[in-house]
DNA sequence: ATTGGCACTCGATGTAAAAGAGTGCTAATA
DNA sequence: TATTAGCACTCTTTTACATCGAGTGCCAAT
């Protein structure tokens, strides 16, 4: 177990690298954040830390860095005490507000905003998911077996998706299967009504047209993946930070933003339960970014689940990030 | 003007420093491209070339580099020439026909698959132009005031967007709006009924509810603004090239894949004429990126036009890009 | 007009010395 | 017993300097 002063250093060590970007020596500590010690008392403790995993030496004659352990220390801390709202963000809101627009925007100019007041990778999801009430459903034919399939979700969400299915359908026939399919699912998210969908109205459906259990197959495919939207913004900003300057980890974070699949892992996982999440370095299920930490908040409001994120190195400003994240969700979801 | 022998010069330092990489010098070029003369002759020639503008030293002892003019003299006599198709494309555009998809994920992917093979950004845009014709428009209430408005192009593209009426209409009397709309929209590209729906349509409309306007402007403002939709792909692929190494370069290249309105204005450019498009460094309209170099190539079949096109360092394969490019876009319109 | 020869330039590479930051250990101290 | 001052030691970073080599420019010979 730490001691009372062990734990002071940690958290000093942690705050003076995420502040200066530097290993802390033991002079700086002593003379910043602990005042009543000399140098050579928090020698001995860095020692002793180092020894429990806390800490460790990029060579011989540096100061210490805080490892993976001493950051999840350091934002447990932060995670128990209260926080303050992060300036500035109402009137980035206001300006969302103005534009009036739908959820995906949002969340897009969300992402793009993140980023460039961070200089972290800003990242926003929603959750389509079985739990959010669908408006409405529509088939418009394209031409031949084609058909385009738009679901629209509460809140703005559109889903659109050329199937194809096994005949050609006129789009009379395809109104009347979308005004049936709307009948029962509209108003009702898509876990609730599937049962009944497949139960009845396929077998009722069938028998004018086959081609219905295919369309309904099509809709449960994107209904019941828990497929998330994604949106990131101000991946360039990261180019300035001094911990991307190596190219390895740059090709890291930027092949992650490229796979979609990769970062819904990291999104999913975060969206479990309410609130903020800190994933620190190999937490996080992707390898490739265990440089890296991970900050969401995640939320939902009338089964519509959304998250907003932050990507950054693992030195990151934990508390600011954590700040705006919280200040961010909550202003968004006044609006929705 | 330029001399037969200097011309050949001129071509072999950009063929050379294209494979190479590194400054071309006397020597090498005698050996490797013309046999006939001494690398004494060629220090002349070059020196005289240098004067001209074709070439340039990155230092006193350093081979010649090609000025984005002896690029310019390079691209224009490979476009002069027949070229032969790219291989392997074949095999990918059966793996897209597989898929079965909609115009926006074939070039979506196209887009990642143009990255991949090349290691530049491969982009493919598609221009949802007043010329495309109209597949069918719909509104959808979502509550209150607020509307979302379907637009099917032909070809299965889909922009909706969530708009904002003056007051709250009914489903019903929505459905009444766009089956008016449809009956003189539907097959049409906008630029030919614009007249007639602004002439003719919103007046009788407008007796039944002036909230139509509302509408068919927003309509307007979606299909007449010269908007692309925007893929762009392989940008980790990028980090890997010796060209971007630089940190200065990277970023100009990643802010303008953020920034879509740059890319579009580069695209827009591109897609005036069909064929093959080369813009080099200084030659394309966004600054930053004057180091880079565009290829693009532009097609258009039933009014649908699309652009794909590449964006690499200036002394990216131009041949091989062009050939890459031609091949595939000939490809996907066998398809489409 | 072309070519061989040669001095010259300038970046790249390598080595050594000096500087600087910070530790670990020991002995003195409160 | 816990803390502290002092000092030797380690390892990186910086600087300086010599060397190397690729490639040019120019001149005289062909």
């Amino acid at each position: 177990m730490l001691t009372e002063r062990q734990l002071e250093v940690v958290l000093a060590v942690v705050y003076e690298y995420i502040e200066c970007g530097e290993p802390a020596g033991s002079r700086t500590i002593a003379k910043k954040y602990l005042r009543g010690c000399s140098p050579a008392t928090i020698r001995n403790e860095m020692s002793d830390l180092e020894e429990m995993g806390y800490l460790y030496q990029p060579h011989t004659s540096a100061g210490r860095l805080p490892t993976p352990m001493a950051y999840r220390l350091y934002v447990d801390a932060i995670m128990q005490r209260r926080r303050n709202p992060h300036p500035g963000v109402n009137g980035w809101l206001d300006d969302i507000r103005d534009q009036r627009r739908d959820m995906e925007s949002v969340l897009a100019y969300a992402s793009q905003l993140l980023g460039k007041v961070t200089s972290y990778v800003g990242v926003a999801a929603i959750a389509p998911l079985e739990d959010v009430a669908i408006h409405r459903i529509d088939f418009l034919r394209l031409g031949g077996e084609t058909v385009l399939m738009v679901i629209v979700l509460n809140g703005g969400l559109v889903h659109s998706r050329t199937i194809l299915l096994p005949a050609d359908i006129s789009q009379d026939m395809l109104d009347n299967i979308s005004r049936s399919i709307n009948t029962i699912a509209s108003g009702n998210p898509w876990g609730q009504v599937r049962e009944v969908i497949y139960s009845y109205l396929v077998q009722e459906l069938e028998q004018i047209f086959h081609s219905c259990r295919e369309a309904i197959d099509q809709m449960d495919l994107i209904l019941s993946s828990r497929k998330y939207r994604l949106f990131t913004g101000g991946a360039r900003y990261i180019l300035a930070l001094p911990d991307f300057q190596d190219m390895g980890k740059l090709k890291a974070i930027l092949s992650l933003l490229e796979e979609e699949q990769n970062l819904a892992a990291i999104v999913e996982k975060c969206s479990q339960k309410e609130g903020v999440r800190v994933t620190i370095g190999d937490e996080n299920p992707v390898p490739g970014i265990s440089s890296c930490s991970v900050v969401t908040v995640a939320s939902s409001t009338k089964g519509q689940r959304a998250v907003l994120g932050l990507i950054g190195p693992m030195r990151m400003d934990y508390e600011r990030s954590i700040a705006l994240l919280e200040t961010m969700m909550k202003g968004l979801y006044e609006d929705f």
